[in-house]
DNA sequence: TAGATTGTTACCGT
DNA sequence: CACGGTAACAATCT
């Protein structure tokens, strides 16, 4: 979601300019019944009002209708053929060997969607009322109510909760591991046990992680990351790492320091 | 080579 | 019905 954040700053360059045609080499980016035909029309001389996001979803708001992008797991941004994130400026991206989307825009310039494994999705209109409240902006009492369970129920674990993006919108895999080794919490607790401490703790950590890593240079750049590994230890206190499935990914924590 | 992967969603069982 | 777990998707990288 970090990287969202850079695609969004990159796509600010954006606003202000009319788009004069659209390519699709690749349709399967299409979303729902989106056809490249539909997205051409939707969007021909359509002016770019705005580049917001929500969560992991990157929003242009256009004179017409609203561009969606959900990048998967290796989608990436580029306007005017610089790409978003330093490090791949080189990579195959730049090659435009995984070119799945571009607009021209009237001035000659370019805005492309890059993505090698193909998970990533173009809608319009996207649907932002299934996202939760944004993981940069979140307030304490939203993230209590995001991890709140009914009555008598154990509820998912915490790390599931956060990754779920209909309870906070923007909390990826690297990144709950990051904020609950920092926050000292468990991930597989279940979401509705933590006292007020815990909650104001676990906010506390997710807006300076945010930061921090937002700082570094993505998701992948926190601390727990280099130990993502067999035999990788806590660097806080030593302790060997252990592995597990949380939520559906892989989960690495700290038995000794985070309950 | 086998296994893992930064995300989302349809489906299934409780 | 709401909730939560699982597999599938797709392609690349180690």
């Amino acid at each position: 979601m970090m990287e969202v954040e850079y695609y969004r700053r990159l796509a600010e360059g954006a606003v202000g300019r009319t788009v004069s045609s659209v390519s699709v080499p690749d349709p399967h980016c299409l979303g729902g019944l989106l056809t490249a035909r539909g997205l051409g029309a939707a969007l021909h001389r359509a002016t770019v009002g705005a580049a917001r996001r929500h969560g992991k979803l990157l929003v242009l708001d256009t004179s017409g209708p609203s561009l969606g992008i959900r990048f998967g797991m290796t989608g990436t941004l580029a306007l005017d053929g610089h790409l978003a994130i330093e490090r791949l400026r080189d990579g195959p991206a730049a090659e435009g060997r995984w070119l799945r989307l571009r607009l021209r825009f009237a001035d000659g310039g370019e805005l492309a969607f890059h993505d090698p494994r193909r998970l990533g999705r173009v809608v319009l209109g996207p649907d932002e009322s299934a996202l939760g409240p944004d993981a940069f902006d979140i307030s304490g009492a939203q993230l209590r109510a995001a991890l709140a369970t009914a009555d008598h129920r154990a509820g998912a674990p915490l790390k599931a909760r956060l990754l779920d993006q209909s309870k906070v919108a923007g909390i990826g895999n690297l990144l709950a591991d990051e904020v609950l080794w920092r926050a000292a919490l468990a991930p597989m607790r279940p979401s509705g046990s933590l006292g007020d401490a815990d909650l104001r703790r676990l906010l506390r950590h997710l807006r300076a992680t945010l930061a921090d890593l937002l700082d570094r240079g993505g998701s992948h750049t926190g601390d727990l990351m280099p130990e993502r590994h067999p035999g990788g230890r806590c660097p806080r206190d030593g302790h060997e790492l252990e592995r597990a499935v949380v939520g559906g990914r892989t989960t690495w924590w700290c038995p000794a320091h985070q309950r």
